[in-house]
DNA sequence: CATGAATGAGGGTTCATTCAT
DNA sequence: CATGAATGAACCCTCATTCAT
């Protein structure tokens, strides 16, 4: 009995990823409100009325693809974490993370970030929710944080302005070049820009003294 | 007859600016599409229908608001260009422009930005509007542009990343800033953020060799 | 004094006739519905306000031009009674005076017959100018009907059928000629379709004995 | 799995019926202007938004529902084309179908001819439906000009008058008789204005030399 | 579990009508 | 008397959500 149930929960969650990257595929392109639950039964091959066995909301599956793909940036930025990299490619392996995890729906960061705003008024259950979801919002910046605090123990940096503004910077840095993405409507050469924003990073406009 | 024309006319504006002036409220407060006309309206002491006289639709509103507040946030932008200031001064002086136009509605900017994803779906003599309000969008990275492009004529900026990078770069600081904002439901210190802001587009995490 | 008012009478009364004259055009090619206050207000030179000092509705502007309509028309038709003409020279001479009177709004005279048909939930007042109108409506038939009955008097008619079935025939047939010209978008050749009528209604389809 | 499939659609099919019944109802009974969705979608048993299930708009409700009518209006015309019968009693037959088939709904026809008028201002795909409503409307002319036609063939004939002008005068007297109807609130008797008017067409007032 | 059908609540928009100037 | 401005009521339509099958 045991192995059936696990077997149909595997299958429980393989569907509501399928429907999930439907979202995604969608959200990411149309934004949150243009989108509509027919538009991603249709493309995950569900009816609508489907999607609500495996999700109570509209909401709650933005919330549930905003775990999911949160969840995925914070485990790949984790693996970044080696002792015995120089600090700063710990640092640029994270921000490759983030190209690499949003990659096709960068647009779609824009939107965790901005869908807060609207989502305040929610109650009871979907404030844990929430809860969760900001938690991994914070995530991103906590696991910069920790880069730019391990950077400066080992003596790297020197500024004054606080290792959480430093994550704070770099993830608005990143964001912007999401934004120029899309406003230009074509994915851009990851390496380059990743290059280009540690640069700014390390030594701002001043020119590079590494 | 001139001059009870331009009267009215001035009434008239008057009264569109108190409408702009509501949607901008809510608009930043609630996002676009939580935000009724009916709301508008009301905040803005005018029934629904009202509304109409001034604007030919609801994305009429947000597109009006939008040139508005990104012509006074340009006006405000051009008068720091001053070459008798240190060059950073300059620039400084901008992104408190930034802070200061969108002040307590930090989150509209946010919005702004979003805005354009969705609406590229639009026709004709709207287009034209997108365009113009693509065009102010880009405003802002414009002036940010020139400002480092100056700071380098002057020696003061010896990085590979282009001026418009640094400058878009810039811009998603200052976002990332108004989110923090956000979330935290409270207006900050502005005159620190700058600062830090400043510290870190001059030298980086390097620290600071000014 | 005296004179002096019933200038103002005047002038009052030919503002109206502006006014009707306007709605004609406007219902005549749009319909009822489609035609708005505004849009016959610009078209006569007035503001939407204005109207309603000369008219209490939007219904009581098409009464009254149906009222103003249908008594040129019965007045025209009243002259064409001449006791020295042969009798179906009268009648044909009423049908040339409908087709004049409506001429280039021959559409008009269908919409008002229409008209009835969503008029009838109003009230009081309104019901007597009702009555107004179903009269003079009627008037036309009735026009109709004495001459089909002067003809029968003088031994023209032999038909069992009645005078004013005959008379309703035949406005009916006068309608059917409106309603192509309608569909085709172009007035016709007037005398030739008089003709035609004639030709039926003497002697039907069984040719023509006179 | 056809039959299931059918079946289905034989179930969609007759709840559209409800719904053109309903709509048959109130259109003829208020105008098209004066009923409302939620009226169509009372009496038939629905709520507002299932018509869109079904129908793509008002106009689409009235479209198809003038299209039903018509159809059962010229398929019932044609089966009055028998060669055994006098050519006479064929039109009779015709006239007869007509009266049957709008019956109690006798303002519909009125109503449908109205309509073309305001409606050529639509586009695209609805364009070409309505073609086919004009198309249809046509329909009953065409008839009718096929009776005159074949009376004439058969040397019943001998006017002057055009078969097609014929069948225009025959749709106007019957409407004519549909609107006498309206005004009186009440149904007449259908045989006596079918002889009636067959006695008109056949010698007009000169009297019956049949 | 999956679906087609149905719904309620709400939104944007129009327009005849009124009122202050 | 004439008007620009304002309104309220009504309308059409959409969409997330539910229910019977």
């Amino acid at each position: 009995m045991d192995p059936k149930l696990t077997r149909q929960q595997a299958i429980r969650e393989a569907k509501q990823n399928l429907i999930l990257d439907a979202a995604r595929e969608l959200f990411s392109c149309k934004g949150y409100h243009e989108t509509g639950l027919e538009d991603i039964a249709a493309r995950a091959g569900f009816s609508k009325a489907a999607l609500y066995s495996y999700f109570a909301d509209k909401e709650d599956i933005f919330l549930h693809l905003a775990l999911r793909e949160l969840d995925t940036l914070q485990s790949k930025m984790c693996q970044c974490q080696n002792e015995n990299q120089p600090p700063f490619v710990n640092l640029e392996c994270m921000i490759k993370a983030v190209f690499e995890t949003f990659g096709e729906h960068f647009s779609l960061l824009l939107q965790l970030s901005n869908f807060s705003i609207a989502a305040i008024h929610t109650q009871s259950k979907r404030q844990q929710m929430h809860k969760h979801y900001a938690l991994r919002l914070r995530g991103m910046l906590h696991e910069f944080t920790g880069a730019f605090a391990a950077c400066r123990k080992l003596g790297k940096i020197h500024t004054s302005v606080s290792d959480e503004n430093c994550a704070r910077y770099l993830s608005g840095m990143i964001k912007s070049v999401f934004l120029k993405w899309r406003l230009e409507e074509k994915v851009g050469d990851v390496e380059k820009e990743i290059d280009s924003i540690m640069h700014f990073i390390t030594s701002g406009v001043a020119g590079d003294p590494r």
